[in-house]
DNA sequence: AAGACGGGGCG
DNA sequence: CGCCCAGTCTT
C-alpha cells in the first residue's frame, strides 16, 4: 500500500482535517460539558450502534446514573435494565464493572495501554477516552477510520472483518495523528467518516481533504474498502402466546446461558415442548440478530396445554404492572402490547355472540397476581 | 483467526 | 429485504 505521499503531507492533513471539524462538528451531548464519565457511557454505547440511536438512551442514562459512583452503586439488574432496547447487553455489564473499578481507584490511569486491562475497554475505546480526556496520543481506528484511510490511500484490499482492516491501517493513523489535538483529531476522523466519507453515498464535494484522496481520483470511492460479506441464516422461532388468570405466559433466559442472561421473552415451542399446530399464527414478525435473520411466529395456545402441575424453573406469569418492571429482549415488549391488542379485538367480536371467554386485558389488569 | 453478540434505521 | 453502524470478548 502507498501511504508515503500521504505520511510526508501530514501537517496538512491535520490542519485541513481539524479546520473542517472545529466549523462542522455536530452538537452531541457527550461534547458538551465533556467529562470522562460522559465520555466512557457514549463510547460504550456507540459501539457498533449509530448515533441516532444512542442520544436518546445518553440522555436517560445520565439522568439515571449521573455518575460513576452512582452507576457502582446500582444493581447489575436495574443497569441493564436501563440498557434494554440497546443490544450486546455485554456493555451494559462491562460499564457496571467498570464503574466499580474506577470508583475504587486511588488514581485513575490516563494512557491507552493502562486503559486496555479494563471491562469492555478494547483498543479502539482505550485511544478514544484516552485520548478525548487525558490528550493521550492515541489513533483511534473504528470503521470509519478505515473507511477514510483505505478510500485516502486507494486500498484494494479485501478484508474479513473491521478489525483486521483496523490492525492494518493503525500505523497510518498513528502516523496522521495530531499531537497538539488528539483528541479532537480522533473524533474529527470519525465525524467525517460518519457525515462525508460515507459508505455508499460519500460526499466528496464536501470533503476536506478530496484533493489527496487516490480513491476518488480514480473514481474507485464507492468501491472501497472491500469486505468479504458474509451472508444471512435464516431462522423460524415458533412462539406461544399464553394467557391465564394470573397474566401472560413469560420465560426468563437462564444464567448458564451463552447471552441475553435474565432478559425476558416470550416462551418458544421448543422450551415448553409443543409441537407447532396447524392454526395460522396470531402475527409473524421478523428481527435480525447479528447475521440470523428471525422469522418469530406467535400461536395463541390455552394455558392447560402448556403445563400439568407447577411452573417449571424460568417461567413466570405476568401481569401489566410486574411487565412494566421486567427486562425484554429485543421487540418482546412491544410484542406484547400488539399481541394484547389483537387478542382482545378478536374477543369483541366473539362475545357479541353470546358467549363469555375471559378478557385478555381484564386477565392482564388482575392486580396481586404476580409470578413466583 | 474465527464466531458470537442486538437492534434499529434506511433506501 | 439487504446493508450499515464510534468493537469486544470468547473459543
Amino acid at each position: 500500500m502507498n501511504d508515503s505521499s500521504l505520511v510526508a503531507n501530514a501537517a496538512g492533513f491535520r490542519a485541513q482535517l481539524i479546520d473542517w471539524y472545529d466549523q462542522s462538528a455536530r452538537d452531541l451531548p457527550w461534547r458538551s460539558q465533556p467529562s470522562l464519565y460522559k465520555t466512557v457511557v457514549s463510547e460504550f454505547m456507540l459501539q457498533q450502534t449509530q448515533v441516532k440511536t444512542v442520544l436518546p438512551y445518553f440522555h436517560n442514562w445520565l439522568q439515571v446514573f449521573p455518575s460513576f459512583e452512582a452507576l457502582a452503586s446500582a444493581s447489575e439488574e436495574a443497569v441493564v435494565k436501563q440498557w434494554e432496547g440497546l443490544g450486546y447487553y455485554s456493555r451494559a455489564r462491562n460499564l457496571h464493572k467498570l464503574a466499580r473499578i474506577i470508583s475504587d481507584l486511588d488514581s485513575i490511569p490516563t494512557d491507552a495501554k493502562s486503559w486496555l486491562a479494563l471491562p469492555g475497554i478494547g483498543p479502539y475505546a482505550a485511544a478514544a477516552v484516552c485520548s478525548i480526556v487525558f490528550s493521550d496520543p492515541s489513533a483511534v481506528v473504528d470503521g470509519n477510520v478505515v473507511r477514510i484511510l483505505s478510500r485516502l490511500v486507494a486500498d484494494r484490499s479485501e478484508y474479513k472483518t473491521t478489525t483486521d482492516a483496523a490492525k492494518t491501517h493503525q500505523s497510518l493513523a498513528t502516523a496522521l495523528l495530531n499531537h497538539a489535538r488528539p483528541g479532537d483529531h480522533n473524533q474529527a476522523m470519525m465525524e467525517l467518516g460518519a457525515t462525508v466519507c460515507q459508505n455508499q453515498k460519500p460526499q466528496c464535494l464536501l470533503c476536506p481533504v478530496q484533493s489527496i484522496c487516490q480513491a476518488k481520483a480514480q473514481g474507485i470511492e464507492t468501491k472501497i474498502p472491500r469486505f468479504n460479506k458474509t451472508k444471512a441464516v435464516k431462522q423460524t422461532v415458533e412462539r406461544a402466546w399464553i394467557v391465564s388468570p394470573k397474566g401472560v405466559l413469560l420465560y426468563r433466559i437462564p444464567q448458564t446461558a451463552s447471552r441475553m442472561k435474565g432478559l425476558h421473552e416470550m416462551p418458544s415451542l421448543e422450551v415448553l415442548n409443543l409441537k407447532t399446530p396447524k392454526t395460522s399464527p396470531l402475527i409473524v414478525r421478523k428481527r435480525s440478530i447479528t447475521k440470523y435473520r428471525i422469522t418469530e411466529r406467535f400461536h395463541q395456545i390455552s394455558p392447560e396445554k402448556a403445563f400439568n402441575g407447577d411452573l417449571p424453573d424460568h417461567f413466570l406469569w405476568a401481569n401489566t404492572d410486574s411487565i412494566a418492571s421486567l427486562t425484554f429482549t429485543g421487540p418482546h415488549r412491544k410484542w406484547i402490547t400488539e399481541l394484547i391488542d389483537i387478542v382482545s379485538e378478536k374477543q369483541q367480536g366473539s362475545n357479541t355472540h353470546a358467549n363469555s371467554a375471559p378478557d385478555t386485558k381484564n386477565s392482564l389488569n388482575f392486580r396481586g397476581s404476580s409470578n413466583p
